[in-house]
This record gives C-alpha cells, sequence and structure tokens, in this order.
DNA sequence: TATATCGTTTAGTTTATACTAAACGTTCTA
DNA sequence: TAGAACGTTTAGTATAAACTAAACGATATA
C-alpha cells in the first residue's frame, strides 16, 4: 500500500514522512474496526491541498479502483471527506474534512448510535420476555435476573443519553472539551 | 451457541429470556471488536446468581473449554469478570462485574490507552521527519503538510488526555455523567 | 455512432481471525 | 503411584472480511 509516490510534486522530498503518517492511517483505521485501505484513502486525501479524483487516488494510494471507489464513498457518509462537484467535469473530487470533533459527532450519529439502540433493545427485550414467561410471580430467580439485566439496560440508557448529547452539540470542540476536564479536575463532583 | 439449558433450575422458565438476552451479549461484543463467544461466556457469568466454574461455562455457554479458558481470561482482564479462588477447590470461579462505569475505565485504560498513545506517536514521528527531510525551509508544501499533521495530533492529545482524565477518575458514575450531560443542556458553554 | 473515460458492481481470491478438538502439564485423590 | 479433574496450549479447520481484477452501465466526446 502506497508504494507509488508524490501527490504534488515529482520526487517530494516530503514522501517518506507522508508514507509514514499514511501508514498510521491504516493503523487506525483498522483499529477503530474500519478496513485499512479506507485509512490509506483517507491519509492521501487529507494530505492534498485540492480536491483528488477516483483515479489519483487509485495512483497514490495503491489501493484498487473498486476499493477505492467503496471506501471513498464511506468515507463521505461518515463525514470524513466531503465531495466536490466540479462543473462540466464528470470526475467526482474529494477534500478531507479536517474538523475532527464534527467528525466524531457524525462517527457516533451515523454508526454508534444505531448499535446503542440495538444493544438497548435486546436488553429490554429480555426483560420483557421475563416478565412474561418467567414464573410469573416474581420468584427470586425471576427477581435476580430481573435486576441484573435492569442494571444493564440502565447504563444503556444513560450511554444512549450521552451519545445523543454529544451528537446535538453542534459546537464541540476543544475548548468545549477542555472546560469539561477542567470540571473533572476541579473536584467538583 | 447457547442451545444448552439452565444455569440454576432444570427447565427454568425463563430460558428464553436468558437465551435472548445472551444472544444480545455476543452482538454486541461483536460489534465492539471482540469475539461473540466472549460475549456469550460474560452474559452466562452475568446471569449467575453465584460463582461459575469453567466447565459449567463450557456447558451453559456452547463454547468449547479452549475457547472458553482464553476469553474469561480476556474478560478478567478488562474487569468485566473477577476470578474468586475457593480455598481447598482447584477450580477457578468466574463473578461478573456489574459496576459498568467502573467497566468502561478499566477497558480504556487496558485496551484503548496504548492504540490512542501508538496513533499519537505515528503522527508525531511524521512531523518529525517532515521538520528533518522536508525541503528544509519551509516551503509551500511542507508547511502545508506540516499544518494538517499538527491539526490531526493536536486532536489525539486532547483525546488523549480526556481518556486519561476518565481513566483518573475513580468514581465515574451514572450521577457523575449525568451532571455532565446537564451542563451541556444548560448551554453553559 | 463508435470510442474513451467515468464510477460502480460482482465474482473469485486472499488473508485474518475465531473456533474446535485433542493433547498436554499440573495438581489433587484413592 | 495410578488415575481423574483441572486449566492451558496448540494444530488444524471453518468462517468472515477485505481486496483484486474484470466486466458493466452510463456519460461524454469525436
Amino acid at each position: 500500500m502506497n508504494d507509488q509516490n508524490e501527490i504534488n510534486d515529482v520526487n517530494d522530498p516530503n514522501e517518506e514522512a507522508k508514507a509514514h503518517f499514511i501508514e498510521g492511517m491504516c493503523r487506525i483505521a483498522q483499529f477503530w474496526g474500519f478496513p485499512k485501505a479506507m485509512g490509506a484513502v483517507y491519509g492521501v486525501v487529507y494530505l492534498s491541498d485540492r480536491p483528488v479524483g477516483l483515479n489519483e487516488l487509485v495512483e497514490l494510494s495503491g489501493v484498487t479502483k473498486g476499493a477505492v471507489s467503496t471506501h471513498v464513498r464511506a468515507l463521505d457518509r461518515l463525514g470524513l471527506v466531503h465531495k466536490k462537484v466540479v462543473v462540466g467535469d464528470r470526475r467526482d473530487f474529494y477534500t478531507a474534512e479536517t474538523d475532527f470533533w464534527k467528525i466524531v459527532r457524525n462517527v457516533l450519529k451515523e454508526r454508534e448510535k444505531p448499535e446503542f439502540d440495538s444493544a438497548l433493545r435486546t436488553v429490554s427485550e429480555s426483560r420483557a420476555m421475563l416478565a412474561k414467561q418467567g414464573d410469573g410471580h416474581g420468584g427470586d430467580a425471576t427477581n435476580f435476573y430481573d435486576e441484573r439485566m435492569k442494571n444493564m439496560e440502565d447504563f444503556f440508557k444513560m450511554l444512549d443519553k450521552l451519545v445523543a448529547t454529544v451528537v446535538a452539540l453542534d459546537d464541540l470542540q476543544q475548548s468545549t472539551v477542555g472546560k469539561v476536564m477542567g470540571l473533572f479536575k476541579g473536584d467538583k463532583f
């Protein structure tokens, strides 16, 4: 991956640094559960000062066209890149989103949120099943299971609210995060 | 997985609810990047009112001994379960941690934290390489790359601090989270 | 209308990972 | 000291995912 060259100049003296950076993007993507090629594609876009076309991405990332097509669209959905349409040009161009706090919100909204809902629902469903087909008169075992399940349900509900709150913020920034951290340090809780 | 039965009574009327719950644990585990069998093992431990032995886990989860052995140790490392040693008994017993906020801290510390560090280091390294083998006199291209990389570096540093803050809290609880969320709602930022 | 250039889709391969089954060393028991 | 029960390790298999290469439909151009 990325044994190719320069995005701007031929024999860019920064080549090595860029390659290392993009390699890092691959590793980060992988850890967060995304394909590493997706990280490479983002890395290339992120290190470009102008919109990049799909075929260009293929060359610069070393990823095949099909994969780039798939991944760049996924990146667009997550808000990591933005499609730029140039009038009178049939090609798609992409630029990188550089506001990472905005990306966090997008990813939570797009990817985590549905899964939280699903997880929460499963636990709630289990509780409902307990109530229905359990021993019916609150036997010890049923009570215990319900207590455990409710405990988890409460946690997920709170987590869900937390995510919803973050997603709702349209100005999540370094300063905001900094202030929250300051509150913790001040032992105000 | 888990086509077996009861952890307490034979023909437990709550069987169906438990199975659904455990199935949900599998899905949740999978989403967070853990093997689904690990979720099943945790589910079984979580729904037991007494310490569970390894062989018992094998029966109740439907996962083979080797896998249970591996997964239950991983769960222990993450703080999701605790090994209970019974004197005069060679077997290992496990109980579930029920304080999920405590678990969040553990997981961040154990699993996320090192990866954040690694990600941050890669970006910093790339910047250093830029400074060293770049065009040397702050050409436009080098300046642009450095700006982008620094932007990401700052983000990771802040994220790192945020995680460190959460990990440092030894009383992260529902009430704490609730208060933070309240602050956001109050438009105090 | 023929040819070239887009981006997408698909079929097949490769690769990574989870999982099983069995062997293993260790510790207790008879 | 033989055998049984424990947890771990390992070799092999199954499964799932990413990736490649090629075909494809659509759109522009000549």
